[in-house]
DNA sequence: TCGCGATGTTGTCAGTGACAACATGAAGAT
DNA sequence: ATCTTCATGTTGTCACTGACAACATCGCGA
């Protein structure tokens, strides 16, 4: 019988993202993730230095995917810097429902204290990303007067707030995505309208 | 030497709340309170049925004040109810920072799960207070043509999310408590403007 | 004073995370 | 082909945890 998994890194990051989507983060066991992969109880202490290290690893691969799908979604908005902070927006919910376990590991405040240098270079380039786009929306005429800390924050708390409460509150379960994603939609309209000629005729 | 604490179940939840405050809710363990107040491992185990009913205690008590901080900074702001509303959303701020472990323990997802009859009702009372309030401020004049349940999420996304991202977010850590209501405010004011003469300046 | 329920106690079991020491496999150097 | 080294498995152990059982004490009401 061969020792050598030849993969396990890679197949515990998915088997645990398989684990978190279905029964959440706190029920994510190093022993059980061993055994699902037919592996001992000590193997994954050869990938990750304890449970933490694979949440974190699990969180900048969220993050990393998350950045790569928001400037995928702003790309695919065409030059109108208004509409592109939009799709932005309606991006972050929509990763969230595609990859569930991948955005809860990112918001999890247990993973936020952890100072993992690839997590925390992650969350900085997912942090570039939203802060272009927002200074890119506020010079093509959105909320020109505010200061643009508070209108980022405003706009990643709307999207990430409205992404978690979607995805837990129990009013919202069992509703078909593409109704919950057309509430998200009016949700990041009321942040930022869908273009710059709708933010015009709002004013 | 006495069998009989007294007030076992209080303690449990007030020395609760402060771990949570100080090392988070994965730090939480029913041996760890039952040592900090000198009783027996198997103690808690006779006022709460496990930790998840611990926590979900302290999250319908979480709820419980929060809902009461608004009610009161609501009826302070006066009869406008604009005005009321930018009030309540600046309050879960103001509570997410005097209470952390009540706010984390009623936003964190692991007890979110939770089906506890207490926690629902008083989370159903939370939301009855953010709904009239709501409902009030459109009535007045606010996004009159908004759907209310697209209004609601996007009002308590955004005053919830900011209130979670000031909490744990690095950039964030350290300000003075007085700068980051400031910053929250803003955030609320682009949610909703101040007063309902503020909203007829902006239109 | 007694009985009963509330609320403590000690004890046990299974699971966990973390770590140590040993075992195997793969790759590179000779 | 062989040897060495490092990567990555293994078994084993310890301390801690949650949960539960059985027993012990306390307080209150009859």
């Amino acid at each position: 019988m061969t020792y050598h998994h030849g993969n396990l890194r890679s197949a515990l990051l998915d088997r645990a993202a398989t684990v978190i989507a279905e029964e959440g983060i706190e029920a994510l066991s190093l022993r059980a993730l061993a055994r699902d992969l037919g592996v001992s109880h000590a193997a994954p202490g050869r990938h990750f230095k304890d449970r933490a290290d694979l949440l974190a690893a699990l969180a900048a691969e969220g993050h990393r995917r998350m950045t790569a799908a928001l400037n995928a979604a702003v790309a695919a908005a065409g030059d109108d810097p208004v509409a592109r902070y939009n799709a932005l927006g309606r991006e972050v919910v929509a990763f969230s429902m595609r990859h569930p376990a991948y955005f809860q590991v990112t918001q999890h405040p247990e993973v936020e204290r952890h100072s993992d240098p690839s997590l925390m270079a992650a969350r900085q380039a997912f942090g570039d990303t939203v802060r272009a786009a927002a200074a890119a929306a506020q010079a093509a005429g959105w909320r020109p007067d505010e200061d643009l800390e508070a209108l980022q924050l405003f706009s990643t708390a709307a999207a990430l707030g409205a992404a978690s409460v979607l995805m837990r509150q129990s009013k919202f379960a069992g509703r078909p995505t593409v109704e919950l994603l057309a509430i998200a939609g009016r949700v990041i309209d009321l942040v930022i309208p869908p273009s710059l000629e709708a933010l015009r005729q709002e004013s």
